[in-house]
DNA sequence: GCAAAGATCGGCT
DNA sequence: GCCGATCTTTGCA
């Protein structure tokens, strides 16, 4: 299996969500490797970006998304929930892609274990999930995933059909169709996006 | 210092 | 469809 190179991540924010359906997310525990297809990604950028951490400069939460590409930030949200993204653009260029769902393809029963769930289609199925059935929190912000050997992406196949929409859960910049997702696939998020603002 | 919002999820009506 | 849980980060006083 080989992996994105760093140019990979180093492209315009939309172009790397949209290539990452398809690739495989793998996390290795204690020896176990747990690894899914990713089926749901969103891209979020910098400044002219509202809806993005890093609309308004660099804080001590979102330094990594200004560094070089290709490395893990995972944040802490709503007192409950981790989400993973993969940091993208040129160094010194904010950018992140939102990885939302993944169609689990190795370890599923410790991923269900962790996620205290039967039913694989419920395993991995949003942002929150997918840390939980991964074991992913904020320790592993600034992981490199071009070089790391317990959280990486492998390539694999094209997705048959991608399809785009708004993003999901976010009060300003929702015009923006940021959101791809694999629309044949059972194990894309229930989401729905939030409405453009019409005041 | 403090108040408020937040890239969510699951349960209940 | 709505609501509550729970806590970190940020922005502004």
């Amino acid at each position: 299996m080989t992996r994105p190179a760093r140019e990979f991540f180093g492209r315009y924010t939309p172009k790397v969500a949209r290539d990452l359906l398809g690739c495989r997310l793998v996390r290795v525990v204690d020896g176990i490797r747990m690894v899914g297809i990713i089926v749901e990604t969103e891209a979020y950028r910098g400044a002219g970006d509202p809806a993005s951490h890093a609309f308004r400069g660099k804080t001590v939460r979102n330094q990594v998304m200004f560094g070089e590409p290709g490395h893990a930030y995972v944040y802490f949200t709503y007192g409950f929930h981790h989400l993973l993204n993969i940091t993208t653009e040129p160094p010194g260029k904010a950018g992140a892609v939102l990885i939302r769902a993944i169609a689990p393809v190795e370890g599923l029963g410790l991923m269900m274990k962790n996620r205290g769930v039967e039913s694989p289609s419920q395993v991995a199925d949003g942002p929150g999930k997918l840390t939980r059935a991964l074991k992913i929190d904020r320790k592993l912000t600034g992981e490199d995933v071009v070089t790391s050997d317990r959280l990486f992406i492998e390539e694999g196949g094209k997705p048959g059909r991608v399809r785009r929409s708004g993003r999901v859960g976010i009060q300003h910049g929702a015009e923006r169709k940021w959101r791809y997702y694999v629309p044949d696939s059972e194990f894309v998020s229930k989401a729905r996006p939030s409405r453009p603002q019409n005041p």
